[in-house]
DNA sequence: CGCCAGGCCTGCACGC
DNA sequence: TGCGTGCAGGCCTGGC
């Protein structure tokens, strides 16, 4: 389940190995990702070089003049660099294959993930258009939090996670930065005074921080032949802890549904 | 064996 | 009317 420092990762690991790579070769084994995997992508890609490798959100961007492959890794997609011939295995969906020896293989066994080829301006994708800020950048800070937040009456975790208004904060993440700002998940979004929303911008940037920096450590796992592992779990204060000690109070962790998806926190550190 | 997480889009219902 | 909002459904497989 690759969040934002996942894909991060991800894009540290494989920024050296592509960028300025011609692409050489495209294989699609499979097209049948969230969204068709475009017919017509190995035409689109076959001779272009790689320019740069962005991250827009979850999305990984693959920029040559004439256009962007956009990858989106889903829920269990990995992309990682394989050695020239190296078998492909079950899920293994789509190769991009560089003029400097380096394979990129995406890897995606549940197939949420996405394949596109964008001419032009990626950002103009419909996917990407309409993207809220990114966590780190600037125009992610109190006041849009506190203005977006305004008219909503859902849950703060629920809010935190459309996209629209923060991108790329899954769920994961969207539990850890309400703990560490002590804020109930529950707490209709629309109830965050000014000083709140300060603290949650800045829980946010720090949980994603930690995490692309844990990832660091880790980051050879998404370039090496296996593409396994480089998930940084266990360092959670409370996702998927439920039952278990708060590392603050000690209290019990507690987990429930907010809008179909799990949720925790720790009902004495996140009162209200 | 059956259930279900997980990202995130689409479609629908609702209220202003 | 139209828009913002919230909620549910769908995609898919591995792992429990």
């Amino acid at each position: 389940m690759p969040e934002l420092p996942e894909v991060e990762t991800t894009r540290r690991g494989l920024e050296p190995l592509v960028r300025g790579a011609t692409v050489s070769g495209v294989v699609v084994r499979n097209h049948s990702l969230r969204q068709p995997v475009p017919r017509d992508i190995a035409t689109s890609l076959l001779g272009q070089r790689i320019d740069e490798l962005e991250r827009r959100g979850k999305y990984l961007l693959f920029r040559t003049v004439e256009g962007t492959l956009i990858v989106h890794l889903g829920m269990s997609g990995r992309l990682w660099v394989v050695e020239a011939q190296t078998a492909p295995a079950k899920h293994d969906h789509f190769d991009l294959a560089l003029a400097n020896g380096n394979v990129v293989r995406y890897r995606d066994p549940r197939r949420f993930g996405l394949v596109l080829w964008q001419r032009g301006d990626p950002l103009e994708h419909k996917l990407l258009r309409d993207i809220g800020p990114e966590p780190f950048s600037d125009a992610f800070n109190t006041q849009w939090l506190y203005a977006q937040t305004r008219t909503r009456s859902g849950a703060i975790k629920t809010t935190l996670m459309d996209s629209h208004l923060v991108a790329g904060v899954g769920n994961i993440y969207a539990s850890e930065a309400l703990f560490r700002a002590r804020i109930n998940p529950k707490l209709p979004a629309r109830r965050l005074g000014p000083a709140r929303c300060a603290t949650l911008v800045e829980t946010v940037r720090e949980v994603l921080a930690d995490a692309i920096k844990a990832g660091g450590s880790s980051l050879r796992d998404y370039v090496n032949s296996k593409g396994e592992a480089g998930y940084f779990q266990n360092n959670f204060s409370v996702y998927d802890r439920a039952g278990k000690p708060c590392l603050v109070c000690g209290g019990a962790i507690r987990s429930l549904v907010l809008a179909q998806r799990s949720t925790f926190y720790c009902p004495r550190c996140q009162a209200r």
